[in-house]
DNA sequence: CGGGATCCTGTCTGATACTG
DNA sequence: CAGTATCAGACAGGATCCCG
């Protein structure tokens, strides 16, 4: 067994796979208040209360929750400053920024297609009222 | 009013704002079973059945779900064969193929730091440990 | 085969209150 | 200021049954 983990067994890599590891990263990651939260932080460092203040309607509990699940996953990295009142920031870690990038990508398609999307929207209510009867 | 319609207000087009319509859609398109099904897609035209077999773990009634949505917004195409037993075709519009370059991105970057998250598990899970008493 | 409808369970989410 | 805990409602998601 010379090659043990130099190649990750496929099954794991594979996000299509129900019980695979990628599969359980991705679905963590893939939700909106994650990428959010990443696309806001970009290259920058902010605080609790500025993400809150940033990601508008994320509530206060999410925005932890979430948060400690992208601590957990490596994609934030957490500040903790032993001062009073307390101060904590987060900023992306390499692969955090390495997953901006594609979340940009997202951001930039919803505003580049909005219109279309929004004919669509259109056109299928539209189909739907004439189906009925 | 000239430039009625032709610029966007640019609240709408905003996805950090809790209200708009690109947050909307944004939240719509954000999560794993979307995601997977337009990876999956690719350039391909795949039947309701194969799609649920190559999105592993996807209940039929969440694919029909997604596909209606995905379907609305004009990210995916339903072809309708009036056959017996019926046949349904789905392919990615140009808009969702555009997203599907973005969602490949995701789920490259899920295999490229798979390692990298995993370790950063293990350590997060040393300190909680370590935290406690 | 594709999909709608229903029921039921668990998770997500927000509001609120409390700690260091 | 940052974070935890708790509670209650909304909603995602699965299983099952029936229809064209």
């Amino acid at each position: 067994m010379e090659t043990k983990q130099v190649q990750r067994v496929s099954e794991d890599a594979d996000v299509l796979r129900a019980d695979s590891l990628a599969r359980e990263i991705f679905s963590e990651v893939a939700n909106k208040w994650a990428l959010l939260i990443i696309n806001v932080l970009g290259t920058r460092t902010l605080r609790f209360t500025e993400l809150r203040n940033e990601v508008d309607g994320i509530s206060h509990k999410m925005l932890t929750q979430t948060l400690r699940g992208l601590e957990r996953d490596g994609v934030v990295h957490r500040t903790v400053y032993a001062t009073v009142p307390p101060r904590v920031d987060y900023r992306l870690t390499e692969a955090g920024e390495a997953l901006r990038e594609t979340v940009n990508g997202m951001c930039a398609w919803t505003r580049r297609y909005l219109d279309e999307i929004e004919a669509a929207r259109r056109r299928f209510a539209a189909r739907e009222r004439d189906a009925e009867q």
